[in-house]
DNA sequence: TATTGAGCTTCCAGTCACTGGAAGCCCTAT
DNA sequence: ATAGGGCTTCCAGTGACTGGAAGCTCAATA
């Protein structure tokens, strides 16, 4: 399979793959022309990586997870281990969010947004008085 | 004043100072021993800049923001648009961190976490079956 | 057969907003 | 005289790609 056609199929575009390759998340072997060629086995492994990546795992974290899934002796400890803590810095992230929100949200609210050059949102960003 | 000084005041880094120097988000005077010296306004500008960015704003938002708190003929309806549009991104963010939080979070809930292989975190990725 | 054009290759640079580290100057106190 | 802390510049690295250039390969068409 070439390059084309996994990114087609895995939804990750060529130009990723070959970095995935670059740093050894994938390892497709090479057909006589040179040209990169991908096994199913490989376009799996992409698909998972993609997935991992939709969920916001770091490429270390997909690393490790892609180890874990090939790894028959795994404990299922070690996989809800890594979730777990991303699922925390996921909420810390939330709650940053919407704290800059919040603040935000109000000194929209405040501004009146016409030609003047009056601005609650200025006003809060230089310290108020 | 130098940079210790300002970084102290200003809640800063140094490092960070300079970076703002050499983007020219600030431009210190110099003593004539080559150290950067900074006046007041220049603190100000700091501390302007370090309360905009916890909000979230770009660096490129920031200098924007910059310039139209010294431009006494701005609208208030420019600075209340980069605000809002702000404001748009972060809901964004916010809606796509929930969405892979719950994704997550019933994956976690549904894993033993223990010495067994079995893991549905690991299956979700691997798309399943 | 010659020539397109698409697809593939590698390599280099840029993104964003810093941050760490090295080498070396300046200033104050002992 | 020396030690230390603070300051200077410059270079490189972070994370995870992404864009672009130069050039090779392949299939289809004229």
């Amino acid at each position: 399979m070439n390059i084309g056609e996994v990114a087609e199929r895995s939804g990750i575009p060529p130009k990723t793959i070959r970095y995935y390759e670059d740093i050894g998340l994938v390892r497709p072997g090479r057909s006589g022309n040179g040209y990169r060629d991908f096994r199913e086995t490989d376009l799996h492994k992409l698909a998972f990586l993609g997935r991992a990546r939709a969920l916001g795992f770091s490429i270390e974290d997909c690393r490790t997870l892609l180890g874990l899934y090939e790894d028959e002796g795994r404990e299922s400890a070690q996989v809800k281990a890594i979730a777990e803590e991303h699922l925390t810095a996921i909420d810390e992230k939330i709650a940053q969010l919407q704290s800059m929100r919040a603040t935000l949200s109000h000194l929209v609210d405040a501004c009146h947004g016409d030609h003047r050059p009056d601005c609650p949102i200025l006003s809060d960003l230089s310290g108020k008085h």
